[in-house]
DNA sequence: ACCTGAACACCGTTCAAGT
DNA sequence: ACCTGAACACCGTTCAAGT
């Protein structure tokens, strides 16, 4: 099948390989593969090129730098998070009291068993306002969060008000039990309870 | 003025410089300094000895190897920290309710005005496993802690039992608090509110 | 005992040159 | 338009050799 046009269809990957195709995606692919497989510390670049079986400059037509590409690893991140949290506002549809406990413990879940995608995803190793597209999609992930306290206050089983600032506190603590989990420091200090029994409890007494 | 043991004497640097004396301090205080100017990022140890006034190679007769360097500065940070924290707890002995309170903003603002400190700390730039001191040194910012609870505990201002309950989910929140502050994380969400006031307002929903 | 010099393998990044 | 090869400056780490 002849295509009639010149251009070379930058969406649509025709072959099985991507030597003539979206190395861009393969790279962001291999990235991940490569943050999991080794942690956000083992991340290099070069590795990544040539996992991608391209040379190590190839990565430089389609990100600025490391940094750029680790943002990008961080988007998806976020995408992935945003959706878990999506569909777990969907199912507990029955109990909404439960609404914010269940987006809580989904959300520690979802961190404590993608620890490195986490790091990345709050560490420094990338500007974020070089990236502007890993705030926009955090933005979405805490929309989430959002839309349940809103939905909680639609209720009457949250006071109403700005639900950023009962959002405040949950995320803080959100991310604390994730990170503090994800380091072992609860451990080192003595604290053996499971991240999502501990959020569970948090929350009841966060929400009065 | 001769000294009479062949002993160079490894406590007691009698001359100013330490080109002869006590190198692993000036290593970690050229990395101190180092991790405050650049970020934890742009450590390097080739930079560290250079500052030193040594050979690239030096280091490694009084660290294994870089992660130990910043293990060493980690320690110093919690050290730093568990002062900040004892001292705060002293000052405000008068009105016990607001002890935990204090702590919280105390910790906090500790956090944000060291925010490199506070990444070498808890970044995952070397493994906790490795480096036992820095562990220990975190044990003890913790128990300032732990005792504030126990005494208001002891008051009747919070319930009795293992004070780690209560201690769990109020790290996390200053931990999540602080890290989100560190990160420029709340204010891109939206939420501008003063970190040391999200605190406060959190732990008084937190404690009931 | 502690430090230097030189070396090794590796990185991030750039740039002329290929197709 | 996209990729390669070679190069540059820099790293972490090792090790024989100096004092």
């Amino acid at each position: 099948m002849a295509r009639p046009g010149g251009i070379p269809e930058p969406e649509n990957p025709k072959r099985g390989t991507y030597h003539h195709g979206d190395l861009k995606r393969a790279l962001t692919a291999a990235a991940l593969q490569l943050v999991q497989e080794k942690g956000p510390k083992g991340f290099t670049l070069r590795e990544v090129a040539r996992r991608a079986g391209v040379s190590a400059a190839a990565p430089y037509r389609h990100f600025a730098d490391k940094a750029q590409l680790l943002a990008a690893v961080a988007t998806q991140g976020f995408v992935q998070l945003h959706e878990t949290l999506a569909a777990a506002a969907d199912t507990t549809m029955t109990d909404l009291s439960a609404q914010v406990l269940a987006m809580g413990r989904t959300y520690v879940r979802w961190a404590v068993s993608h620890p490195d995608y986490y790091q990345v995803m709050f560490g420094s190793e990338f500007d974020k306002t070089q990236s502007p597209e890993v705030v926009v999609a955090g933005e979405r992930a805490f929309g989430d969060l959002l839309d349940t306290i809103v939905r909680c206050q639609r209720s009457g089983l949250l006071p109403a008000g700005d639900p950023r600032e009962m959002a405040g506190p949950i995320w803080s603590l959100l991310h604390g039990v994730s990170m503090l989990t994800i380091g072992s420091d609860l451990v080192n200090v003595g604290i053996r309870e499971d991240p999502e029994a501990l959020i569970e409890r948090s929350l009841r007494n966060l929400l009065l």
